[in-house]
DNA sequence: CTGATTTCGTGAATTGTAGCACGAAGTTTC
DNA sequence: GAAACTTCGTGCTACAATTCACGAAATCAG
C-alpha cells in the first residue's frame, strides 16, 4: 500500500545521502543492499530507511534487500536528478573558485552556467569552464538557461542583495555561505553552509570535555 | 529557577547563530534587544529563542529584553568561545586553500595552526598565514598546539583514513566536507558540510514546483 | 517440500521538539 | 503612583520524528 502522507523535509534531506551511497555500492559492483548494511554506511538505523523509502512507494524485497541500481534510479527521479540543473554561482573569491573548479557539482546533475562578481578586475578572468561576469549579466544568463537554482559566496554584508537579484530574476533556491540568514519570500528555498557555526557548536561540546 | 535538563544539540547547534546575530547588533550599537526582534533577524520564533536561553540561565529582563553585550558574552562563554581553539586543516586543494585564507574563521576564535597535503609539489608552499606540511608532521603539531579540532578537505577517496591519523593523533572533533560518511569512535564529534547534498535535497522541491 | 532464516513495510509506542499562553517583573505614561 | 504596556521564563500541550516489533514475503538448506 502506498503512502499518501506528505514527506517531511527531514527524509527529503536524508535521500541524497541514500543516494550517494547506493552511487558508491554500484561503483563497487554490489547489486543488492539491505536496509541494515545501508544504515551502516551512512550512520542511520535500518528502519529509518525503511520508513523513508516507504513515503515514496515499495522498492525492497522481503528477504533479499534493494537492488542497487533499481533503488538509486528511484531515488534520483525523486529529486528530480533524472536530468541536469543549471545553477549560478554569485562571488568570485577564493571559495567562489573554489566551487566553481569543483567536479562534484558537475558529475552530481549540476552545472555551473553563469559565475558572477562586481570586481572589474576579475570580470572577464577564466575560472574553470566559466567567465566570470559582471551583475549586470545575471537576469539575462538566468533566463536564457531557466535557472532556479544559485549558490551565494559574497561576504556577508552584500549577501541579502545579491539573493534580491536573483529572485528578482527567478531563481527559487539558494545556497547561502554567507555567514547572514537572508530574508526570503515563503516560495523561495535557502539552505545555509555555516563552517563557523558547525565548529561553534563542537566547541561546546569540546569545552565540556575532560573537566 | 534554572533548568536541569541537559540542553538538547539542536538548542546548541542555534547558539551559534544567536551569537552572531548578537555580533551584528553590537556592531550597529544596538544595546538591548527582545527576543521577538532577535527572532525576525534570524527566523526563529520568540518562545524558541527564550525557551533555548532558558536551559543555561536566566539572561532576560522582563519588560525589556537582553542586553546585547551581556547575552553575547554568556553565549561565547557557554560555546566555550572565551579562548580559541587550535585547528588543524587537511587537504590543500582549491577548497582548503580557501578555507586557509578565509578570515571567518581567524575572527571568531578559530586559529588554523596547521595545514596538511600529501601532494609533494605542494609541500613547503605558502597559503596565507600557513604553510603547507607533510602528513607526518601532524601527530607533532597536533601534540604541540593540544590541537582537538579539524577540518578535512580532502577527496572522499582519501577522508576516512586522514580521520583515522587525526583521531589517532588526539583530534576530538572533525568537520568533513569530503563526501562520505566517516565511521569514527562515539567520543568524537563529527558534522558534514556537504552542499552537493543539500543542492538535491532542494531540487526535490523544484521538480514539484509548477507541475 | 519443509523449516529456518532473512528482510521488508508499517501500525503502534516512544522519544524529542516547538509553540502557546500566562504569571511575574519590569517600564512608561500621565 | 496607578494603569497600561512590554517582555521574560516556563509548565503544559500539540506536533513531529524515530524506533520498536511483528506479520508477510522471499530465499536457502538439506
Amino acid at each position: 500500500m502506498e503512502r499518501l502522507d506528505v514527506p517531511p523535509d527531514v527524509v527529503i534531506r536524508r535521500l541524497p545521502l541514500y543516494a550517494r551511497s547506493l552511487r558508491y555500492l554500484l561503483d563497487e559492483g554490489v547489486l543488492s543492499v539491505s536496509s541494515q548494511e545501508l544504515g551502516e554506511r551512512i550512520n542511520v538505523t535500518a528502519a529509518q530507511i525503511r520508513k523513508d523509502l516507504s513515503y515514496f512507494g515499495e522498492f525492497g524485497k522481503q528477504g533479499i534487500g534493494y537492488d542497487v541500481e533499481k533503488l538509486l534510479t528511484h531515488i534520483e527521479r525523486i529529486l528530480g536528478l533524472n536530468h541536469r540543473w543549471p545553477v549560478v554561482l554569485v562571488g568570485a573569491g577564493y571559495l567562489g573558485q573554489a566551487i566553481a573548479r569543483y567536479e562534484g557539482f558537475q558529475k552530481q546533475g549540476l552545472q555551473i552556467v553563469g559565475l558572477f562578481d562586481t570586481d572589474p578586475t576579475k570580470i572577464g578572468q577564466q575560472v574553470g569552464d566559466n567567465e566570470i561576469r559582471d551583475y549586470a549579466e545575471m537576469p539575462a544568463i538566468i533566463e536564457k538557461y531557466q535557472v532556479r537554482l544559485s549558490i551565494i559566496s559574497v561576504p556577508a554584508a552584500h549577501a541579502q542583495s545579491v539573493a534580491d537579484l536573483l529572485i528578482k530574476a527567478g531563481v527559487r533556491a539558494i545556497l547561502n555561505y554567507a555567514p547572514i540568514i537572508l530574508q526570503t519570500p515563503d516560495d523561495v528555498w535557502v539552505r545555509y553552509i555555516d563552517p563557523v557555526a558547525v565548529l561553534h557548536s563542537m566547541t561546546y561540546y569540546l569545552a565540556r570535555e575532560q573537566s
